[in-house]
DNA sequence: GCACACAGAACTGTATACAGTTTTGTATAT
DNA sequence: ATATACAAAACTGTATACAGTTCTGTGTGC
């Protein structure tokens, strides 16, 4: 019966740190959290380090683990590291990706990403984020879409939580540019019209952590499964 | 009295498996490992979590942790990913770098960087990612920084191994056109000569990687300790 | 000679116990 | 009222024990 339960652990936690149930800054608990899981500290706390690494979480010695606080650096530096990886990556994409790969992402778009109207918002930066991961897979580098996919995990929240400030949602035109610039396979332009779409995503997020990231965490939760009424 | 031990262990088996005296694929032993460092598994445990999570580690249910391999695949991606990321930041620094720091960093380069002769090959690799994590961080983008960081400790071993095989040491010349360009805050040369540094580097380590990364794990360590005697 | 089955050893996965440290709460003195 | 000292509680860090699984080696049948 004994499952893998360290990855099942990890992922739970990952999802908890992600979505900021366990709040910023904070300690946790382990002997609380290890009884919520129903699992002993153990295992717990190997998820934990695996999650360190990843700098979703602090580790600090006689003190224990805590909750990675996101501050307006580091959100900067984030952005600007993904702009740069997938910038390169749809340069790559233009290069390498089948023919087939690329209609298949089209219908896909098409068929899924464009329109958001009544989604959560967690469902429309769940599209976006495969958009956007779809094509780091199409660059071929797998390094490549490991290193995004982990920067993904940790703006997240921050993007839901921006998402839901301003309500202007121009994604998919900016990903149609880019779809079509893909199937004309013209690097400059679809590397240049990425660049520009996660610039703008950028001064929306700055925006709102210029409001204050310590109310952004107050928000909670429940702001993600608001619905998306209007469009852009 | 008790240290923090868990990062004393996580550097010590880091160091292992970066120069390889745990050989890629087989699975280590916890009791054997925890018993030579002088800690009790859990600990241990603990420390390998965090290297499954950097990629330097796998981590197979029911059978335990494994020495990553390094596939020719991912040596190339990696080495891909390296010159994207180091591209991008040596065109930040071109923009942000104080004065200050690019005249240290040019100091520092002609001080301790230009004459490898009489180098073992380890110490030479050092230097060189010295120089490549220092524009890394001039970039001002602590995650790109971290990122770079972790690449590097990835394709160490195979740097040190191709170095070995090629005795051709250009690398001298290449860094001073990057930091001359850096000086004059060129960005379009300091990009150019960095990715043509790193394409050329990346040849030389596809060539290794022809010749089979299996014998390259043979030569052992102790070619890391050999001394560079000629010169380009 | 080869394949397969089975028993024993070795190893992993997790719970738990305990030592040592940090935090918290309270009472006392200024 | 505030600061300080001390005691108790809570929590972390690690070792160890044990259950369950995987591996290994031997023997048997074909």
């Amino acid at each position: 019966m004994a499952g893998p339960r360290v990855d099942d652990i990890y992922d739970q936690v990952k999802a908890m740190a992600v979505s900021f149930r366990l709040r910023p800054g904070d300690r946790l608990n382990e002997v609380a959290l290890s009884k919520e899981l129903g699992v002993s500290r153990t295992p717990l706390r190997e998820a934990l380090n695996r999650l360190v690494a990843e700098r979703l979480f602090d580790f600090r010695p006689g003190q224990g683990f805590f909750c990675r606080p996101l501050d307006a650096q580091s959100v900067f530096d984030l952005f600007e590291l993904r702009q740069i990886i997938e910038t390169a990556a749809v340069r790559a994409a233009c290069a390498k990706a089948s023919d087939e790969d690329l209609q298949s992402l089209r219908d896909e778009l098409y068929a899924t990403g464009i329109d958001i109207t009544g989604l959560t918002v967690a469902e429309a930066v769940s599209r976006d984020e495969a958009f956007h991961l779809a094509i780091a897979r199409l660059s071929g580098n797998a390094e490549l879409l490991q290193t995004l996919t982990r920067i993904n995990e940790r703006i997240r929240y921050i993007r839901w939580v921006s998402m839901n400030l301003d309500r202007v949602h121009r994604s998919k035109d900016e990903h149609k540019q880019v779809m079509q610039a893909l199937l004309d396979r013209d690097q400059d332009t679809a590397a240049q019209a990425l660049a520009a779409h996660i610039s703008r995503r950028m001064d929306q997020v700055q925006e709102a952590v210029r409001q204050g990231i310590s109310s952004i965490y107050m928000e909670g939760s429940e702001t993600i499964s608001t619905r998306i009424i209007e469009e852009a």
